[in-house]
DNA sequence: GGAATTAATGGACTGCGGTCCAGTCACAAT
DNA sequence: ATTGTGACTGGACCGCAGTCCATTAATTCC
């Protein structure tokens, strides 16, 4: 991003902080977040455990980096400009969500956990995850709701949350998340597809 | 429950066990489940560290029974044969349970994420506090598509984890579970009161 | 009265996340 | 060349959850 910033004193090692990354990312794969210690993390990555904490101030941090911009590119199309009927935008997004999440479902789950510990990743994780997804859904409810494709009594946010809210609820009790459950919120929230209230 | 149930060897202390668990509670709700450990419960209780760990397995399965057992009676009234329309008794269940959440629900969210990292804490957190409600909730549901208050299209599960869902996503971001958002969410589920979807 | 059994106690132990620190290394500025 | 600064290293350290264990106390069964 900003290389050009040279700032005094030893630079940091770019490769070392995408091995830590990198190691990150697989063992927590592998054996799961708890299972995984910050001492193996910087071992696998060839690092000194304090130069971990030299650039995440937490374990959840480095993962939720790893995970979310190493590991996959999770942002979804831009979906703001994009034709077409609100409904079927909002089950392409929610298809993208719960896939990656098939994959790592269970480090999301981890994270959500270690928020509630840690105030300041609450924050970072708020910031980083949760607000961008939840505003790219409420933008398409609120769009839908211009559009006529939802009543104009209902509430973007609130639907929203209720669309993150199943998908959390379910994730936390360890039940599917997938593409039924994708299908099946499009349909609660824009009624069903055969006799839709928008079109026909 | 089974005090003929006479066993050999030394009885378990039963004023120790009331004791363990209001000191618990009374810790948790002081200085937040993360901060008070089994030690300190251990010492205001008035017993050993240990005997904790000979009655639960875990902090969280101790607390869980301090909160939703000694601490207060949350159990809903009962609705099965209550009457009136749905949409009233399941606001009047949301209004219970956030009225309940505005005292514990941060350790309502460390519980949760307690949850995460111990399988057997998850089963049992499951079995005595998520599916008691979510039943409940989907219960009323299934009453009201009976009785034509909602379409007869739509599916009460997934409702039921929406509004669960939405309570949990609220929750564990550190948004407000209040009033408002019962009120809300039965809106959202049964129409509003002027433009509904079930009646015009 | 004595087993047998279970609870309670206190202390040692392990592994973890996270902090602290002193020493060393790599770079920029002078 | 020297100085300043920040990265890296390795180790000590703290408090915690949870385990293990030997000892002692309370109760039932024989």
């Amino acid at each position: 991003m900003d290389d050009g910033e040279r700032r005094a004193g030893r630079p940091r090692d770019a490769e070392a902080g995408k091995a830590m990354k990198r190691a990150a990312l697989r063992l927590v794969r592998e054996r799961g977040y708890d299972s995984v210690s910050i001492g193996q993390i910087a071992s696998v990555a060839g690092v000194a455990r304090q130069s971990i904490y030299n650039r995440w101030p937490a374990k959840a941090d480095l993962v939720l980096e790893a995970v979310f911009e190493t590991g996959a590119g999770f942002d979804p199309p831009p979906v703001g400009t994009a034709p077409g009927p609100v409904a079927a935008r909002l089950e392409t997004f929610l298809l993208a969500v719960f896939d990656h999440v098939a994959r790592d479902g269970e480090t999301l789950a981890a994270l959500i956990a270690a928020a509630q510990a840690d105030a300041a990743f609450r924050q970072a994780f708020r910031d980083r995850f949760v607000l961008p997804r939840e505003a790219l859904v409420t933008d398409m409810l609120d769009e839908a709701r211009r559009t006529g494709e939802i009543a104009p009594g209902r509430d973007p946010a609130l639907i929203s949350a209720m669309i993150h809210g199943a998908f959390w609820y379910r994730l936390l009790n360890g039940l599917p998340v997938d593409a039924q459950l994708a299908r099946a919120l499009c349909h609660e929230v824009f009624g069903s597809p055969s006799a839709s209230r928008a079109g026909g």
